[in-house]
RNA sequence: GCGCCCGUAGCUCAGCUGGACAGAGCAGCGGCCUUCUAAGCCGCUGGUCGGGGGUUCGAGUCCCUCCGGGCGCGCCA
């Protein structure tokens, strides 16, 4: 807020020397940033160093000229003062009155205060877990979940129009070796010793859903031909896991406005369509697909398409990806006829974007190799390659001190989500995906997050914002009122201590502003961390100069109040992005209530 | 063999879309509780940003190339 007045002063500044005829143009980006030092004032500005080359001047040179336009636009005298320094960098401090009202406006916008709308209402539809409906969820899909979560909730806070959708793969392969596999134990449940083939699902919900069936049809499809069973058999199957997905999400508060069927996109009619306007567009052809490039002695893959009546070298339905970025032609359609999955998703993306101007899609690393394909799909279309980001997702590596945990996909060793969030809990299982880039591997140690120590962050986090609490029923105890905001008051904030707290207040907004716009929710994880980690320090430091905030001076006082105020609305908002509960107190894990240690 | 992601302190990781001397947390050592939560704070120790080139006024950040990890790689989803 404070950083957009200087925006808006730069902008200006620029437009007059243009118009003054010093440089050619206004329209260059410049960056102004709170520098690392705070030596180096409130802002630093590098436009001289980028307009040195369009000005043909040298950039100190250029600086001074910057300078001299920003004090003639700086008719209220906001800025205090402006420094050139290094190779160019314009160092300007604003009027601390500034900053002290950036206070008033955290606390007046209060659980509003961080939305901008910096995406100006930009229809956008974030796809997220899209775990096919074969099971209940794993950590790694909690990731997954968390992730997309995040940043849905962050462009929201940005200013843009989101549709959280779930993408459900209810036709193809899967869910019917998930039909396959609740016959066998439909045939189990009425008595018979039936083999488990290695690709069943092995889990305890495929045997529910069989008793099920048992007790509406009885025998009825024990014997029947598949193809009178395989559709019911799925439908109930996907119903079923669907129920136990949501309620998986449920358990760390994630729900969608829609839920895409891809079995829909068939019986609507969409993928027809879409393959209509393929042809028409004449971007799909029938062709061989090109062996797989692999030189001597490499491993070639194994002649997979093991599908009935498929042979490698038929003819088959090529999408014309290649021309679009993408090393090879994807097929569309199978020598069969039948459409890839491939296929029905570019169909997805195409309906998608049809009904948003920017798509999100949240994958998991090992679908990263699918990425140039979809965006070559949607360039092919039409729409534009940044039409399109995926955030990738890397692995979760579950440990239980220190110790990993082995999780086969095959074996009935996975370790579902619900575990782990009945034993650590909603917010740890969703503060942690935030410490880390989601395309970096993540440790989830059960253990530590269960301990309820400092190693644990969403502590830290969540401690200092019960700690401002603490502070508040302190006051009320002494009956000292909450008070309004009063410049005068406001300006006996005077040590770094207290300036460094109120920039952070200040730059929420910007942080929630540039993480939305990168796509990265960990960086309002790390915000918060460094955030509390300076109150931490602030409230310390009080304790042992005695200048603690309910003090002897009744203006320092409010002061020192107020700012309080406008941090537990930031710590408490930024949480909300996280989708992180606030705690107003939380007990000591060691007494077990609050100051009972003597 | 090809493609994508990653390589930053002993460990786990940030680094704000290229900025000013590279940061934090753990771990190690040493300190701080009569008084609003010590689940906290302060100090010290610790780095050729994997190596080498290049672009730029300026590179951990962009390009090339090696090295070392992860993932993926013919009509599976």
């Amino acid at each position: 807020m404070v950083r957009d007045r200087v925006i808006e002063l730069v902008r200006a500044a620029l437009a007059l020397g243009a118009a003054q005829g010093r440089w050619p143009t206004a329209e260059v980006a410049f960056s102004v940033e709170a520098p690392r030092d705070p030596k180096h004032g409130d802002f630093a500005l590098n436009a001289a160093m980028v307009l040195a080359k369009p000005a043909g001047q040298p950039p100190r040179q250029v600086a001074a000229a910057i300078v001299e336009a920003i004090r003639a636009v700086d008719a209220a005298g906001e800025v205090t003062s402006l420094e050139i320094a290094g190779p160019g960098f314009i160092n300007l401090r604003l009027a601390p009155d500034l900053w002290y009202r950036s206070l008033e406006r955290a606390v007046a916008q209060g659980e509003a205060y961080g939305r901008t709308d910096t995406g100006h209402g930009k229809k956008v539809i974030v796809e997220y877990v899209s775990a096919n409906p074969t099971g209940p969820m794993h950590v790694g899909h909690g990731r997954n979940a968390v992730t997309g979560d995040g940043v849905q909730r962050l462009l929201r806070w940005a200013g843009f129009d989101v549709t959280r959708e779930y993408y459900v793969n209810d036709y193809g392969a899967q869910v019917q070796t998930l039909a396959r596999s609740v016959h066998l134990r439909y045939q189990e449940a009425h008595g018979r010793t039936v083999a488990f083939p290695p690709k069943a699902y092995p889990g305890e919900y495929v045997r529910e859903i069989a008793d099920g069936l048992k007790a509406e049809f009885g025998a009825r499809w024990l014997d029947a031909p598949e193809g009178e069973w395989l559709a019911l058999f799925r439908d109930r199957a996907v119903q079923h896991v669907l129920g136990l997905i949501r309620g998986d999400l449920a358990a760390i508060d994630i729900q969608f406005d829609r839920w895409s069927s891809e079995k829909a996109l068939y019986e609507s009619g969409t993928v027809e369509r879409f393959m209509a306007d393929l042809e028409r567009k004449d971007l799909v052809y029938v062709g061989k697909l090109p062996p797989p490039k692999s030189k001597k002695g490499a491993p070639a893959p194994p002649p997979q398409p093991e599908e009935e009546g498929v042979t490698v070298d038929d003819d088959l339905t090529l999408f014309r990806s290649s021309a679009f970025g993408d090393e090879v032609d994807r097929p569309v359609k199978k020598s069969d006829g039948t459409p890839t999955y491939f296929c029905a998703d570019i169909a997805y993306h195409w309906e998608k974007r049809q009904r948003a101007e920017l798509l999100i899609d949240v994958l998991g690393a090992d679908h990263g190799g699918y990425v140039p394909r979809l965006e070559a799909a949607l360039q092919a279309l039409g729409y534009a390659r940044t039409d399109l980001h995926v955030v990738l997702i890397q692995m979760v590596n579950l440990t239980r001190g220190g110790e990993a945990v082995k999780m086969g996909k095959r074996a009935g060793n996975v370790v579902w989500l619900r575990e782990v969030v009945d034993e650590v809990g909603r917010d740890a299982t969703r503060f942690i995906f935030f410490t880390r880039r989601s395309d970096a591997p993540l440790d989830f140690d059960v253990e530590l997050l269960k301990r309820q120590t400092l190693d644990n962050p969403v502590f830290y986090v969540q401690y200092g914002h019960a700690r401002l609490h603490a502070i508040f029923r302190k006051a009320a105890e002494g009956s000292v009122p909450l008070p309004a905001f009063s410049l005068a008051d406001a300006r006996t904030l005077t040590t770094p201590e207290e300036l460094d707290l109120i920039r952070r207040i200040a730059a929420f907004p910007d942080v929630l502003a540039g993480a939305a716009l990168a796509f990265e929710p960990h960086r309002v994880a790390f915000y918060l961390q460094e955030t509390i980690g300076a109150f931490h320090s602030w409230y310390t430091q009080g304790k042992r100069t005695g200048e603690r905030v309910l003090g002897s001076d009744p203006a320092r006082t409010r002061a020192r109040l107020f700012l309080c105020r406008a941090l537990v609305q930031v710590l408490a908002n930024g949480l909300a992005v996280l989708g992180v509960s606030a705690p107003e107190r939380m007990e000591s894990p060691e007494t077990g209530d609050i100051g009972a240690e003597a």
